[in-house]
DNA sequence: TCCATACTTCGACCGTAGCCGAAGCATCTC
DNA sequence: GAGATGCTTCGGCTACGGTCGAAGTATGGA
């Protein structure tokens, strides 16, 4: 009866809290040291260090030694995407953890996803542009539109270096706070990349949540406004 | 450092490769009994009844009592998914099950996903669907055309039916042996139902596998021609 | 050269979770 | 009712995996 590739060893590697806990904070999209991600898994360096060797065998990490630091990265996009997909299976199912916490509000406000917006500004962004006929959302999908790419080129988004890559312009990102989709793709990349370059938000230190600054913050919803819908 | 929801929980659930087995099995989108799960986990019926309790309790399973017999399904489309998309991932990552075994082939060719058709024959008649302007792929996603609307109506498939349902009538699912999308969503359901219907082909007992009869395999080959592409 | 810092390896400890045998319910068949 | 079948619960065993202290290896700086 074994058929098919093994999910029980990623589902172990996935399945102990301190491990948990390392690859959720490197979702954040920062490479993070050994010592850093030992403080997030709540153990000692001796711990963490068995365990990201796990991982990197796994072949969900990636370390880059850098002088005596050794940082860790996800290994890929992919597994960022099987992360957040855990993520909102998780909430979904109502596995959420003990302290909700005063950090929860800023987190479904606004977060890092691997390396674009997530939470309730990732998703009001995507309402916005898809509205503005922008983003096409046709089936589960998303495709940028002639009119989109104007659009973007106005914001100073350069979409032909992005469609010389071979990663996808639009990825559509089920969000776990909003239950909703948000855009990822290196069109999501380079529009959470250009918020921070414009001062318009900012990352937080030990958490993936974005801080927008009120200037940064009133530029960002004149430019994605919200759909005023009369619900019905 | 506790952020968002909690990953280890379902990991740890995924992460028994008893437990692993039985969801598995249960992609196959049959029913199976307690008994039967037992089986499939390599391990007694006494053991396999508390690890069915536990994935009952973390929302993976919905049992259904029926006489004496207690049967269980995958809660929901969404766990399908999931595992599924582990699968994808356990695949690129090499994490491949011990014994190739005789059953492999018949495996890649066709298989269930839940409820529809997945493996070689599951991505080239998605292929042949686009390449014949039945459906959209656009972007990551893919939307029924209007011809495709005809051209499923003319198979004897009620898509007014389907759209009536509040399942998404197409989803890509990627394909864990071809690395490639097939049809997901009602539509990939009820084409795969129909190929049972008219005698084409018809699942195996205990495994996932999909078997074409040889005049089935023909008509489907037909119906789904394959795009000879000059590769450049 | 010497010490501090970052990390790994070793060895031992311990708890939890998986496992099964045996017994206990429930349901169907005769 | 009696007996078979399907499943759960209980109790006890075992082993694996996570944990840390201590010692060992690299790198950087003074």
């Amino acid at each position: 009866m074994k058929e098919g590739p093994d999910i029980a060893q990623i589902g172990a590697l996935i399945g102990d809290p301190a491990r948990a806990n390392m690859l959720a904070a490197l979702t954040g999209g920062k490479a993070l040291t050994a010592t850093e991600l030992a403080a997030v898994g709540g153990i000692t360096l001796q711990t963490a260090s068995a365990h990201l060797a796990k991982l990197e065998a796994g072949g969900l990490l990636l370390p880059r030694k850098q002088g005596r630091h050794r940082y860790f990265t996800l290994a890929d996009e992919t597994v960022a995407r099987l992360i957040e997909s855990m993520m909102g299976f998780a909430a979904s199912r109502g596995h959420l953890r003990h302290q909700p916490g005063p950090k929860e509000p800023a987190l479904r406000k606004a977060r890092i996803c691997y390396d674009h917006l997530a939470g309730d500004y990732g998703v009001r962004m995507l309402d916005s542009l898809v509205a503005k006929g922008a983003i096409d959302a046709v089936g589960d999908g998303l495709a940028l539109t002639a009119k989109g790419e104007e659009t973007f080129q106005c914001i100073g988004i350069n979409v032909a270096d992005l469609k010389a890559s071979r990663r996808p312009l639009c990825r559509s990102c089920l969000d776990w706070s909003e239950r909703r989709a948000h855009l990822a793709g290196s069109l999501g990349k380079a529009l959470l990349a250009s918020f921070f370059d414009k001062g318009w938000a900012r990352r937080t230190a030990g958490s993936r949540s974005v801080i927008f600054s009120p200037e940064g913050e009133r530029q960002f919803l004149a430019l994605f406004p919200v759909e005023t819908l009369v619900a019905a």
